[in-house]
DNA sequence: TCTGGGGTCCTAGGACCC
DNA sequence: TCTGGGGTCCTAGGACCC
């Protein structure tokens, strides 16, 4: 048996753990920019606004209900839920961290599986003031299922047994289930192909044909067979990714230079703490395309390392030739991003015949000691010349909460 | 009139997830 | 005026090999 935990309303429930005021009262956490609706507490919800809506569109109905607006921050979700991992994994081994806010709990071992979700969802809450929610079923599809009927009614907790397939999977919408996005959705729907019990009568080979074998996965474990195993080790990430939209654009080649230099060092910070060396990196720049109707919006180039590295200096140098490349004067940019790709473990590298060992061991010693003073005297302590200074141009977050848990300078004041 | 068979590797693009 | 960010996996097709 599988349990699916999964945080209600994540972002905006954080909000509410040091504003309990706001409990009960509409919240809406916002992206990057203060741009889309990335959260939504309940009484949002209930009000018909969609995940991912552009805040402009809704300014009438948040002025009218005094909907709560917030900033995305990123470092008080990621904590909270650390602390909630964590309590999990204390309880129980066989764990898969999913999502910022979801995982994966082998339920075998129980026999009473409602006491000991309902125990579990207890502790979490009384510990970090998170709800959470618990679906039970025989495989990670099914237990995505059994969580989506919790919420629906307000039970927190809902378990399918292999016998009331039918009955639930009748009543669950074809674009709910877990893998049917909504490219599939339309050629099922195309299909007369409406609901998941539906989907779980369909032939075998029609599926393969049609969608790839996770496709085939998915309806067999409707059918209530396990294919999807729980993962509990962290998986060592393919590729790294920095990208932002700025909230305002920019035809200076300078300040995307900077840009560029920062996502790289951050990147590279990243790679280096998963132990990797990359061999690849992508860099690009795009205008805006809600305004851009007539050519291309996207400019991007890949540039291969003579020999994998994780030294900051190395891919800010490469991201900024590829910059050089790409960059076209005139443009105006509303977005950048670095992506680094090929990675190979820094215990598996091979020595190029051409690399000079003595350089590369300094190298090595300078980027340790350069996180080193980031992680303990806090990030951006120090960096490289070439980054940007301040960012204030760039992403605008003016509904921003404190760093509760996380900033020193932000940590919660009790008068009594 | 007419051009084999069997394989690997890489990449771009498309699907999905939160 | 104003539209996020960061991932994974699979497949088709091209290039190349013998």
């Amino acid at each position: 048996m599988i349990a699916l935990l999964d945080c209600n309303n994540f972002y905006a429930s954080c909000e509410r753990i040091f504003r309990p005021d706001l409990i009960s009262k509409p919240v809406i956490v916002l992206s990057n920019n203060d741009g889309c609706v990335i959260a939504r507490s309940n009484e949002v919800k209930k009000m018909g606004i969609n995940m991912g809506i552009p805040l402009y569109k809704i300014e009438k109905i948040v002025r009218q209900y005094q909907i709560n607006l917030f900033s995305s921050n990123f470092s008080l979700y990621g904590d909270i839920s650390n602390r909630i991992m964590e309590i999990i994994k204390n309880d129980i081994s066989n764990v898969e961290i999913y999502s910022i806010d979801e995982a994966f709990i082998d339920f075998s071992q129980f026999a009473n599986y409602k006491f000991h979700a309902t125990s579990l969802m207890h502790k979490i809450y009384k510990w970090t003031g998170i709800p959470t929610s618990i679906g039970v079923a025989q495989n990670k599809t099914l237990s995505k299922i059994a969580n989506f009927f919790a919420k629906q009614n307000n039970s927190n907790f809902f378990h399918i047994d292999n016998s009331e397939l039918k009955f639930y999977l009748s009543k669950m919408n074809i674009s709910d289930v877990w893998g049917i996005g909504r490219q599939y959705s339309k050629f099922l729907h195309n299909n007369h192909i409406y609901n998941a019990y539906d989907l779980s009568k369909q032939d075998d080979k029609w599926i393969l044909d049609h969608f790839s074998v996770n496709g085939l996965k998915t309806v067999h474990e409707l059918r209530g067979i396990k294919c999807i195993d729980i993962v509990t080790e962290p998986s060592v990430r393919k590729n790294i990714r920095i990208s932002r939209s700025f909230s305002e654009e920019t035809t200076d080649y300078f300040k995307l230079q900077q840009v560029i230099s920062t996502f790289a060092s951050k990147a590279s910070e990243k790679l280096r703490k998963q132990n990797s060396l990359c061999s690849s990196i992508h860099v690009f720049i795009k205008t805006n395309k809600f305004k851009t109707f007539h050519e291309n919006y996207y400019y991007s180039d890949k540039s291969y390392f003579d020999s994998p590295t994780n030294d900051n200096s190395l891919i800010i140098k490469k991201s900024l030739e590829i910059l050089n490349k790409i960059f076209i004067p005139g443009n105006s940019y509303k977005q950048a991003g670095i992506v680094l790709g090929n990675f190979v473990s820094i215990d598996q590298f091979q020595i190029g015949l051409f690399d000079n060992l003595k350089q590369k061991n300094r190298r090595y010693k300078l980027m340790k000691t350069f996180d080193e003073i980031n992680n303990t005297f806090g990030s951006d302590s120090i960096k490289l010349g070439s980054e940007e200074l301040n960012n204030q141009w760039r992403v605008n977050k003016t509904k921003l909460s404190p760093s509760y848990t996380t900033k020193w300078n932000d940590i919660l004041t009790v008068n009594i």
